[in-house]
DNA sequence: CCATGGATTGTCT
DNA sequence: GACAATCCATGGA
């Protein structure tokens, strides 16, 4: 069924997607995942966004339906993911910066730091395990092959809200992280007091 | 604790 | 040819 989770705005659905579970299926069946803890939106109106310069081989997910995952390369070597938000041809997409872990953290584990998980991790290592943009796509196994996947759409990603929605989840509003234009504006939300949280 | 620099490659100017 | 929606290691205070 079709989620109406993406169909407002980046700047709406940023925040909303807080709380929500990101869950991973790979196809040797390990299944990974979290709570999304942390977003920034992009949209084609926005000099920061890859969007901004209209449609390109890259950015095409950015103008796909909403749920649409884009992923890009970054820095040569890293993956960051995004889910495509608003009206079809219109490019705007939200970034995941982190997730709080909640399954598969020993499939993670392995995939972050190339070994199994120790008996005796500590907080701080957890912490580590998805805390920033890149972290969490390789802790997820996203790869560039995952760009067009619908979420929910019987794909390999799934996005659920809480079952309640608790109001206690405190949101913190600030500007964005690791872009040169557009710096001012506060389009990041991350939840508080959230060890997962990529920078305060 | 904070600052700095290297890695590495696709994308767009 | 510049540079990027990052991460990690290192070195100094």
């Amino acid at each position: 069924m079709k989620s109406a989770l993406f169909v407002s705005s980046a700047k709406e659905t940023a925040p909303a997607l807080l709380g929500s579970e990101l869950h991973v299926t790979a196809s040797d069946g390990h299944r990974t995942g979290g709570i999304i803890v942390e977003t920034e939106a992009y949209d084609q109106t926005d000099e920061a966004s890859h969007s901004y310069r209209g449609r390109t081989k890259r950015t095409g997910p950015m103008f796909a339906a909403p749920g649409t995952v884009y992923v890009y390369l970054t820095y040569g070597m890293h993956l960051c993911m995004n889910l495509s938000v608003g009206d079809e041809d219109f490019g705007a997409a939200v970034l995941l910066r982190a997730i709080e872990p909640t399954v598969g953290i020993e499939t993670m584990w392995q995939r972050r730091f190339g070994r199994p998980i120790p008996v005796d991790y500590s907080q701080k290592q957890l912490s580590q395990l998805t805390n920033g943009p890149a972290k969490l796509t390789q802790a997820l196994g996203i790869t560039l092959d995952d760009n067009y996947i619908v979420v929910n759409e019987n794909t390999r990603i799934t996005v659920a809200p809480p079952d309640k929605k608790p109001d206690t989840l405190r949101i913190v509003q600030t500007p964005r992280i690791g872009i040169s234009k557009a710096v001012d504006k506060p389009w990041r939300w991350y939840v508080a007091d959230n060890a997962w949280v990529s920078r305060r």
